[in-house]
DNA sequence: ATGGCTTATTGTATAAGA
């Protein structure tokens, strides 16, 4: 079973590339962040062309999450549960026995706006409601742009980004707590290139540079850690001609 | 010397992303 995601900054501009994707890659899921557009223009007709069906929560302008597959996608989830929030980030639903969480974790801005608060306010409660999901649902993949790089050798300068949003040790620390709930970095379980990012600043020829960052995820629960047998980013879709700034991270479970 | 993008909006500048 094969698993992705993928912020794509847009779904209206980028559908050729997803559509291209998908077909090269025919993955069992594939996870999409910011689509940024409602549900009435969301491309249910071409993606089931392309032999996948479709959920989405999406919102205009902003934010808006969909998990893709040619399976049966079952039990829908839309936003985290008793937790109020305007912005589309969440979307969860179960396929092949497996509970697929798609996340687009906030921003955050700068670390002394209200935008970082809420993205502390948001983590948590993401937190909270997955510790109870975990115990529905044992195999569990959250996957997503988490706008979180876990570690310095996820950060191409982590001098230069001290103390920043994406890096910041709360951020970090929120990122811990999920593991500590028995989820585990499948991109870390395996031998990785080093330097691996998976965004990159549009500005500053920042992916010809390789000055990116790995801030998209795939976290895996227990019962799956063992299922898995690789995790890669693949760079490939950043090299076309307008590009999302995210580029797709994929995992390989044997299920 | 460097190098300042991309998207959406009822727009012709601004906000947001990361």
């Amino acid at each position: 079973m094969k698993l992705a995601t993928w912020n794509v900054n847009s779904l209206n501009v980028r559908l050729p590339h997803v559509l291209d994707w998908l077909e090269a890659n025919r993955p069992d899921v594939l996870c999409l962040q910011e689509t940024k557009q409602e549900d009435s223009k969301f491309p249910y007709g071409a993606l089931k062309e392309a032999g996948y069906n479709a959920v989405h929560n999406g919102q205009k302008t902003y934010n808006g999450v969909a998990i893709l597959s040619p399976h049966l996608i079952e039990n829908a989830q839309f936003d985290i549960p008793d937790y109020a929030d305007e912005q589309k980030r969440v979307i969860a639903a179960s396929i092949n026995s497996v509970r697929i969480v798609c996340v687009y974790i906030v921003n955050g801005q700068a670390v002394d706006s209200e935008k970082y608060a809420y993205k502390m306010r948001w983590l948590n409660a993401l937190n909270i409601w997955l510790e109870n999901e975990l115990t529905k649902y044992p195999n569990l993949a959250l996957l997503g742009d988490y706008n979180i790089a876990p570690d310095d050798r996820d950060c191409h300068d982590p001098i230069a980004w001290e103390g920043q949003i994406l890096v910041s040790p709360q951020e970090r620390e929120a990122f811990q707590k999920l593991l500590q709930l028995g989820l585990h970095d499948s991109f870390r379980l395996f031998e990785q290139p080093e330097k691996s990012f998976s965004w990159w600043d549009y500005r500053m020829m920042g992916f010809r540079r390789n000055l990116g960052m790995r801030i998209d995820h795939i976290l895996v629960s227990n019962t799956l850690k063992d299922k898995c047998q690789s995790c890669m980013i693949d760079k490939a879709p950043r090299k076309l001609e307008r590009p999302s700034d995210h580029t797709p991270v994929i995992l390989e479970l044997s299920l």
